[in-house]
DNA sequence: GCCGTTTTCGGCCCGACTGTTTTCAGTCG
């Protein structure tokens, strides 16, 4: 784990027992949001916190939170937090993680009944002294049993690509419901990152109630969590996944605003609201409303909203500019000044630079390769088989790549209106050599260099590996660079501003490998190589036909890792692209 | 613990649903 990672854990359980000890809830948001902005650096803390002034100059961190970094980068520790593991039994963070147990509870059950672990709390379920607790009744012990028992099976995130099909379908099906007028996916999934906790629909609907009967009572729910006039949640089953769903029922006059608060993030949100409350507003997910007196909310006082139609009024009102829904993470785009970014867009790729054919382990011949490129209204496409480590993909020895290439002219020959190029993914070796000698390398139109075996190497040894591939003069694009799959796999760990800097200096292109399982780079991987200055590729990596799809996952991360289409070198025209691939060729 | 379009002290996002309550605390979004 980086630095940054471990001190954000550290936060985060600091925040947690801190919240356990029933300390003061904004010391214990302080820590957490401390977390937070640990976790979205993206250089490294330990550097960072070398200079006196930058860890303060850091929103979330001061005085206090900045000497208890630089004691962690000197010492390995932060004695604040082994006083509070000291103070708090391990596995009672465990217990807090029970859906329905808040802090409250779970300090109840500690101070009251001894429960220091998950097995303590099954202790007083089953000899019934739970209901001893204040506010514990049958109904309440009911649902902490289901939890328990739910927790236990599943607790993962689901992947984007598993989500974001199962979350259309949701939409197309209220749409179709009576009285229903707007439905959007929004949370995490309209943010786009990359795992995602939960379905989050919302619907404007001049019958709310026929919305709210649609969405519990279908295909597909296990259980009903929650449902009242306003929101409901279910548990869903959609084939292998099961999911939670929350659904969001408002007027259609208030759906920008309410789209605005249910896409998120939290911290955005609450970045927003404080700017309004600095502005003399009040915004929630009814609208942005001026100041008013009374105890109500502004909503049922009648009050007329300053903005409500439209995220892009709110915004504006708030003297903003528009943030598009993948940067709402509170990176610090609330801030005056921020200016949204041309972020690339799904229409504007015009290029694959990695695609597999029957030749290796694609299902597709070449000429049907370049024919769905083309239909997607590309002007090229790569042929990028594997190479002869690759055994179990079918990789290509010297002699077979030799045929292919001229199997590839043949076909750019015959096959008009797209430029087929001849290229190869060789494997990256161990220790950064390549797979394929420098002369047959040069033979090929694009090299996209990937690591595939030895993904567990220490950072040090990995950054070395993929050094040595990037700076190799005839590699274009530096693959799947860390090999990770997402939930399965974690992949190298390379020292990513090395990896960006040394892309940037030889003009070589990290991939943003687009298949869901992948999405490598990572978002803020994407952020590190944009801020060195190094070029991106969105590439599929395609197989078959169907995974020309996978496009939109691989664009979701780049716009959150803030990539422009000047940057993406899928995006820029033939003349352009295959001037820059020449270069690596002497030309 | 952090921070400043009115503040270097005194605020800190705001609302829906549930279960247990007899008026609302707790949890979650
Ligand atoms: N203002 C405000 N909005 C919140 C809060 N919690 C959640 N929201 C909003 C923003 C979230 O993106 C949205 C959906 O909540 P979720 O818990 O599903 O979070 P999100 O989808 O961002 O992440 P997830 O992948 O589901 O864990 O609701 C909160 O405490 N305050
Ligand atoms: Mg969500
Ligand atoms: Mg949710
Ligand atoms: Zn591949």
């Amino acid at each position: 784990m980086s630095t940054n990672a471990e001190l954000a854990t550290i936060f985060e359980r600091m925040a947690a027992m801190l919240e356990l000890l029933g300390e003061d809830r904004f010391r214990v948001n302080a820590h957490a949001r401390a977390a937070r902005a640990i976790e979205g650096l993206s250089g490294d803390v330990a550097e960072i916190a070398e200079n006196e002034k930058a860890l303060t100059s850091i929103d979330g961190i001061g005085a206090k939170t900045a000497k208890k970094i630089r004691e962690y980068v000197e010492t390995g520790r932060v004695h604040e937090h082994d006083e509070l593991l000291a103070k708090v039994p391990a596995g009672l963070l465990e217990v807090l993680d029970v859906p329905g147990l808040g802090p409250k509870t779970v300090r109840m059950m500690w101070m009251e009944k001894g429960v220091e672990s998950i097995a303590d709390l099954k202790r007083i379920l089953d000899d019934g002294s739970i209901l001893e607790l204040p506010r514990m009744g049958e109904k309440t012990v009911q649902n902490i049993r289901e939890s328990l028992a739910f927790a236990a099976k599943s607790s993962e995130r689901i992947r984007l690509g598993d989500a974001l099909p199962i979350a259309e379908r949701l939409v197309a099906r209220l749409e179709k419901v009576k009285g229903v007028q707007r439905v959007a996916y929004a949370g995490s999934l309209r943010r786009g990152r990359e795992t995602i906790g939960d379905l989050d629909i919302l619907v404007s609907a001049k019958d709310g109630a026929a919305a709210r009967e649609a969405f519990t009572g279908m295909e597909g729910v296990e259980k009903v969590l929650a449902s009242g006039e306003k929101k409901s949640s279910v548990r869903l089953q959609a084939g292998k996944i099961s999911v939670q769903a929350d659904l969001r029922v408002v007027d259609d006059a208030a759906f920008g605003a309410a789209l605005m608060y249910f896409t998120g993030s939290k911290e955005h949100n609450v970045r927003l609201r404080e700017r309004a409350i600095r502005m003399g507003m009040t915004l929630n997910e009814y609208g942005l409303f001026p100041e008013t007196e009374g105890e109500k909310p502004p909503q049922e006082q009648g009050v007329k909203p300053v903005a409500s139609r439209t995220e892009e009024e709110i915004y504006e009102a708030l003297g903003m500019a528009f943030v598009p829904a993948e940067l709402r993470e509170d990176q610090g785009e609330v801030s005056d000044g921020w200016e949204t970014p041309e972020l690339v867009e799904v229409s504007d790729v015009r290029a694959e630079l990695h695609a597999h054919t029957t030749a290796s382990d694609g299902v597709m011949s070449i000429v049907e390769l370049a024919q769905c490129a083309k239909a997607r209204g590309f002007h090229t496409i790569a042929v990028t088989d594997h190479s002869k480590s690759s055994v179990i993909a079918g990789g290509l020895d010297e002699a077979r790549l030799r045929k292919h290439i001229e199997q590839v002219r043949e076909a750019n020959g015959r096959v008009k209106g797209i430029t087929i190029l001849a290229g190869s993914e060789v494997d990256i070796h161990a220790d950064g050599s390549l797979d394929y000698d420098d002369e047959l390398l040069a033979e090929l139109d694009v090299v996209v260099a990937s690591p595939h075996a030895a993904l567990r190497q220490e950072t040090k040894e990995a950054t070395k590996r993929l050094l040595r591939a990037v700076a190799h003069p005839l590699v274009h694009v530096l693959g799947h660079p860390t090999g990770r799959i997402i939930n399965r796999r974690e992949g190298l760990q390379p020292d990513m501003n090395a990896i960006a800097a040394a892309a940037a200096e030889h003009g070589t292109a990290l991939e943003i490998n687009c298949n869901h399982l992948r999405l490598d780079l990572r978002d803020r991987d994407v952020r590190i190589a944009l801020e060195h200055g190094a070029l991106l590729a969105l590439n599929c990596d395609v197989h078959a036909e169907e995974d020309f799809d996978e496009l939109r996952y691989g664009v979701l991360t780049g716009r959150r890792g803030g990539l422009t289409p000047e940057r993406c070198i899928n995006t820029w025209g033939a003349k352009k692209l295959h001037g820059w691939l020449k270069k690596k060729r002497g030309g």
